[in-house]
DNA sequence: CCCTTATAGTTACAACTGAAACTAATTGCA
DNA sequence: TGCAATTAGTTTCAGTTGTAACTATAAGGG
């Protein structure tokens, strides 16, 4: 098996990044496989998107965003939520007024359906997560929450949830 | 101004995610700025997709590889792989042909142009590297290459560089 | 050898995505 | 008021991406 490949020669000018090493591609390959695995989990079952997935869980949280407060909690632009919006009410799982105050605004819900896949589909994901943290001890638990912190500070879509 | 937006009450069954405290979408919004932050400095500067430039990155560092190997290394698929090579060979930044012993497989590397961008964008990456490990301290690095490590451990695309 | 199976890479088609243009409603201020 | 500027959300179009089918070459076993 396999791979006898060489790397440039080490002396050569050119310095070559080691993805493998370099904090970017890391986090990149971390954050896909992580995602990937947990939509794997409800895409077929429920015929559920990722962005859609992502509009539901924010509307678990929080009673009758709008659209544009949707895109801002999951860091999705406005055309992403329309879209994933349109399919959602369509299949009956988030329920869409019209704010009384100002008609362009909408008001979001989910609807007993869309609980019903929220109720199914969240403790998967919580799963995912824990399965995932499992590989490391406490203390790296504690450090990484930590430092996700820091490099997260104003980030968008990392709104704290409401003093 | 502007978020007086409140969770569903505590209480309520239907446990919803804290997304901004949920791993799996810490990482993702983490993963997505950093990328995009270092993807601006080349996209329009050079006319190069993230894809085309995670190719470049691999064939710096390897040399005559094939496009399975690539594919390996940067944990894409063999169409993407296939379809940035096309973009790079046409743009004249890879040169690419055919093994000797098997004409199924390719042999690739930089050319002269090729070489010539990655030696501008390589710094740039780096560059977007260090300023965000700039907002951690010296222990918290150590602690979180170590952790990096650990939830990649039999992680697609994070082959070692060679031993 | 011949034929089945596996591998490298490309092509085709459909779904997805983002940027910009567009509609509708609201706001601000002369 | 009345009209320019903003804001919410949707639509359009073009470019990207993923899945599956396809071509070409190679490997392996009777």
């Amino acid at each position: 098996m396999s791979h006898p490949r060489k790397p440039a020669p080490a002396g050569a000018e050119h310095a070559p990044l080691e993805l493998e090493r370099f904090l970017p591609y890391q986090l990149s390959i971390l954050s896909n496989t992580v995602s990937q695995g947990i939509a794997n989990d409800y895409q077929r079952r429920y015929d559920l998107s990722m962005t859609e997935w992502r509009v539901m869980a924010v509307l678990a949280r929080f009673h009758g965003l709008s659209a544009r407060e949707v895109a801002e909690r999951t860091a999705m632009d406005k055309v992403a939520v329309s879209r994933a919006l349109a399919g959602l009410v369509e299949a009956g799982r988030v329920h869409r007024e019209t704010h009384g105050n100002d008609k362009r605004r909408s008001v979001l819900s989910l609807t007993e359906a869309g609980w019903h896949i929220h109720d199914d589909v969240a403790p998967m994901a919580r799963a995912h997560e824990r399965e995932l943290l499992a590989r490391l001890d406490e203390n790296e638990r504690q450090w990484l929450a930590r430092i996700l912190d820091k490099l997260l500070e104003d980030a968008p879509g990392m709104k704290p949830g409401e003093r």
